[in-house]
DNA sequence: ATGTAC
């Protein structure tokens, strides 16, 4: 219960004046606060005598490499001229969102970006936007749900039995899909994720194993889903031995949970701090790949979203069981995310904030709405988009707009004359939310070829 | 998006 450890401890004990104390102080009251001050003192010692050792180390890791190599947080300027980029659909586009993408591209470390069709404005990088960066990352360039990911399962039965099984099927989503803040599985499931190195080394995500494991297979809220559908496959898809022809399929949509929400909110923290930008553009702060954070923030990333997968990977496997039928065809992609790509020749950091990664041949879902199809998707490689499409139809009414406008009435009514049923979801959510998607695939003709479609007959969500 | 806002 000693008082609580303070910066003039760490500079009594011989670590320079620097931002690198404040940040290690941050990481200290916010993960370590059980811990005894003797003890995280005893800590600090070492590593001022070792800072190697420390380097990659979650809480000291930032002062380390300050001691090895000073560190200097410098306020970043936007340059006066933008990277390129390419719009999609322009007409379609918000005003918003296009000068958010244009901040973006001032960035000094921006060197190329994309709008796709269904961009919207969001928190820093639009949703459907897509940035490229040299050697860099931006928390929240990728998004909040980092890893947040489209999955289909087709099984090897006629499309017919959605109209048989109806009840059997709502069953099945009942039963087996957990939504909301607080439900989860009563029978958890181990995944070999969770022996990861990352639960380890980073203390933020040690912190973090036990909510993720209690997490698994669970979907979260907003316009998260898990729905029974039509799937019908009208081209070949590579490696698939389904001929042509219509199948019951499963879609889902949501990401890594509690797990991705903490990483990003911390790192976006860090950031902030270590890459201060004008106001208007703060949320762009970014972490250089060279460094300790960014090192971190990349593992933490990848680890997000593997456990997204993980997480749909559950409830596909569930939900199969349950159908009592193995999954003849799984298409899947995130499509919040940054992967290390080349633009141009030159290896960069390639965010996709609301974005399907397209590149030539690549297999993907975009999801239409409740009462619209979505479309499996195979890239095109088009570089001006770096190789990306749009994630959905985008929406054209905020949740609060939704509220006012629509009725449960309203939602009923286009629900029936669909023949969709719906278990969960409220007004925020309806159809009439979304932009046309047919519109949206003609506006992304040069991105991506249609393999097929899936159209929601039965769809859970959170209430 | 998230046990909803350092």
């Amino acid at each position: 219960m000693g008082k609580k450890l303070n910066g003039r401890d760490l500079i009594n004990l011989g670590f320079p004046k620097n931002n690198s104390i404040n940040i290690a102080l941050g990481q200290i009251h916010r993960y370590r606060k059980k811990e005894k001050k003797e003890a995280i003192l005893a800590e600090a010692k070492e590593v001022l005598l070792s800072p190697d050792k420390f380097k990659s180390h979650g809480t000291w890791g930032k002062l380390a490499e300050g001691l090895i190599a000073p560190v200097v947080v410098r306020k970043q300027e936007l340059e006066q001229t933008r990277a390129p980029f390419s719009i999609f659909g322009e007409n379609e586009i918000d005003a918003v969102a296009k000068s958010q993408l244009f901040n973006a591209l001032k960035l000094p470390v921006a060197t190329k970006g994309a709008l796709m069709p269904d961009a919207h404005s969001g928190y820093g990088l639009p949703i459907g936007g897509v940035l490229a960066t040299d050697n860099a990352v931006i928390p929240y360039g990728v998004g909040v749900d980092i890893g947040c990911r489209m999955s289909l399962s087709v099984f090897n039965l006629p499309a017919s039995y959605l109209k048989g099984k109806t009840d059997f099927l709502k069953g099945i989503l009942s039963d087996h899909t957990k939504f909301g803040m607080k439900e989860v599985h009563a029978k958890k499931m181990d995944h070999e994720i969770f022996s990861r190195v990352e639960f380890k080394d980073i203390p933020l995500v040690k912190g973090l194993l036990d909510k993720a494991y209690a997490q698994l297979g669970t979907s979260g809220g907003g316009n998260h889903f898990v729905e029974f559908g039509v799937v019908d496959i009208l081209e070949e898809v590579p490696a698939s031995k389904l001929p042509k022809g219509s199948y019951l399929g499963v879609l889902s949509h949501s990401g890594s949970r509690g797990l991705g929400a903490n990483i990003a909110k911390h790192y976006t923290y860090l950031a902030t701090k270590q890459c201060p930008l004008p106001k208007n553009v703060q949320h762009l702060a970014w972490l250089d790949l060279d460094t300790h954070d960014g090192q971190e923030y990349w593992m933490a990333m990848n680890l997000a979203g593997d456990y997204a997968k993980a997480c749909h990977d559950n409830i596909h496997y569930r939900i199969a069981k349950a159908l009592g039928k193995h999954v003849a065809l799984t298409i899947e992609n995130h499509h919040n995310f940054a992967w290390k790509e080349m633009v141009d020749g030159k290896e960069c950091v390639v965010h996709r904030k609301g974005a399907t990664p397209a590149a030539e041949g690549q297999l993907g879902i975009i999801p239409g709405s409740m009462t619209a199809p979505g479309y499996i998707v195979r890239g095109k490689g088009n570089v001006d988009s770096l190789q990306s499409a749009s994630h959905g139809a985008g929406r054209v009414f905020s949740r609060a707009k939704c509220k006012s406008n629509f009725t449960k009435s309203d939602m009923k009514k286009i629900l029936k004359t669909n023949d969709v049923h719906l278990l969960g979801g409220g007004v925020d959510e309806a159809p009439m939310a979304y932009k046309n998607i047919e519109t949206v695939m003609k506006l992304q003709e040069e991105l991506v070829d249609v393999l097929g479609t899936f159209t929601p007959k039965i769809v859970r969500m959170s209430k």
